[in-house]
DNA sequence: GGGTTTTCTGAAAACGATTTCTGAAACGCG
DNA sequence: CGCGTTTCAGAAATCGTTTTCAGAAAACCC
């Protein structure tokens, strides 16, 4: 019943290769052109995008498969990139694996079922492993996340230099005793563990940390566990937005009040970590660059896909609020 | 290069019909399913969804087109549709409007496209009434905004309930002049305004409400000038958290305190208005059961073309907290 | 045991577009 | 004017599957 490239050639009175001309900008009279495009408006006719990437062999869809879209850090960086992809006439394929590396099993696989012109993922450390021992078939940039050996394409944010410089920010104002909680599903959690560790050695102080799940809820939990024990910090440097508002439940229903009795300092600069009292000192990341550079890193690959392997990392910014005042 | 349907046909000594019979379950007998199945695993066959969906005529794809990603309550929404469809083995093509219904047009045409089975949708007014004229050409469900004329399923908040609800929480706590900020893009926030009329005339009081554009920037500078006039209001209403969080930065920048110059209450119990001091008071809608049930209304339709359209009105719960304390 | 189902398999058509190939007409040029 | 070249249009092949069709073998039934 639906209308198809012949019913269009028949109304225009030309065969159904001079449409397919016509339509994709090919050599065709004007005039032609001109009865094409009217035939076309008088059926109303919508090609059929699944023929169309079977005969033409190639999908025009980037795959975007990021690790929790409910962290606003993902929800930016995917209007990035499919600005940056429905500009160069591309569409974008969403997938969320919720940290889970089966689901990101399963959408690599899909991914490949439905021969994307390339990817773009944040993936977590299991699957980074896998991926360094079997390359995936398609042109892949990591974001947040980078490969270690250097195989993909990736950006991602200067992580050790970011965390450290929130440590030295909290040393400055006085506090020494500086926990940290990272998370343990990406390397992103790791590295910024790393800058943490590197800075507080780097000052002569101890490092104090524990690693948890990626969620509100597991640093809620871990935390609580921590500031009722004796050696709580004094202050507390944490990997992501999810991780401070866990923070700061467990700071409330814990009685601790902030910076007073615990100092907080984090990732991401959400619109509440500003509303919430006292501000919340956070590291803001160039979220529309990384989409944006992404796309760019993408494209050129699929242009010229010998290129060597580039690593593009960007800096945060240091947003310093109420939450780490000078320690009385 | 790819291998295809042929060579696993020839590494398992059958024929191609017999292996896409083995992959999709027909009778196929016990022992070559097994060869074929040695020989897709031996090949690393994945099948392309191009070709299948060009010939089974089916894309085994659903379109979810919502307004905001960023707004939290379509991520949920968005979650819990994912999870539907992956359980039913079909694919989600999610899309963000950015309540341009240029962009809904545009996107309205890649579903027609790509040939989807169904199609979610939480569409802008004028997109609204653009549709009751013409239908669209698939089965669709409309979540959080409700078609009037009942030309399409849909599943939707009691809107005028819960700001009457609201509405009457404040009249309650000794609020009188209580004033509105709904969203001027989509019906829901119009829906939202006619409950707060409503329930504020029958209360004998005076509605005093503002609409406009759906986004946290545009509530700040609408309220701006409001705060700062002489009829400021001693509450206010607000049609969604973008707003609220406007609304809090407002009131900040106006020196007013909440709830002692201006009571606050909204919609979307998202964490930080949990985390905001004072708590703020809201409807929280049941975004779980909005996606689930959007999602199982589509397959019933697309089971039994014919049913007659149904709409399906959830209710909200209404979280107090500080925010609304009673007057002083 | 012969005829009728049933069960399984392979050959070939079909899905709806793009692309290659072929040829006709138009054009350029000495 | 004649010959090569270019330009444009249509016929037909093609993409990689699924599905129809037809037939062989097995199973079933008096």
């Amino acid at each position: 019943m639906t209308v198809g490239i012949k019913d269009v050639a028949k109304a225009a009175g030309v065969s159904p290769a001079t449409v397919s001309r016509a339509l994709s900008g090919g050599p065709v009279s004007d005039e032609l052109r001109a009865q094409v495009e009217a035939a076309v408006k008088a059926t109303g006719y919508r090609p059929n995008l699944a023929a169309r990437r079977l005969r033409s062999q190639q999908s025009g869809t980037i795959g975007l498969v990021v690790a929790d879209l409910r962290n606003p850090f993902f929800t930016a960086v995917s209007r990035a990139v499919e600005d940056s992809a429905y500009r160069a006439g591309m569409r974008v394929i969403l997938c969320n694996t919720d940290e889970d590396p089966e689901r990101e099993a399963l959408y690599l696989q899909l991914m490949q079922e439905e021969r994307i012109t390339g990817l773009i993922f944040a993936p977590t450390r299991t699957t980074l492993e896998q991926l360094s021992r079997r390359r995936l078939e398609f042109p892949t940039v990591l974001i947040d996340r980078a490969s270690p050996a250097g195989l993909y394409d990736c950006v991602v944010l200067d992580n050790a230099a970011a965390t450290g410089e929130l440590v030295r920010h909290l040393i400055e104002r006085g506090y020494r005793h500086i926990g940290g909680l990272f998370g343990n599903a990406s390397v992103t959690g790791l590295e910024r563990r790393d800058g943490y560790v590197a800075a507080l050695n780097a000052a002569g102080l101890k490092p104090d940390f524990r690693l948890c799940a990626p969620s509100a809820d597991a640093a809620r939990s871990t935390l609580a566990g921590w500031f009722s024990s004796p050696d709580r910090p004094e202050a507390l440097v944490v990997s992501n937005s999810l991780f401070l508002s866990g923070a700061v439940r467990a700071a409330r229903a814990a009685g601790l009040s902030i910076p007073r009795d615990l100092a907080l300092a984090g990732f991401d600069n959400e619109v509440w970590t500003e509303l919430v009292e006292p501000g919340l000192t956070v590291i803001e990341q160039p979220v529309e660059d990384i989409g944006r550079q992404a796309m760019a890193l993408l494209f050129e690959r699929l242009q010229t896909p010998h290129l060597p392997v580039r690593k593009l990392v960007l800096s945060g910014r240091c947003v310093a609020r109420g939450s780490t005042a000078a320690r009385v």
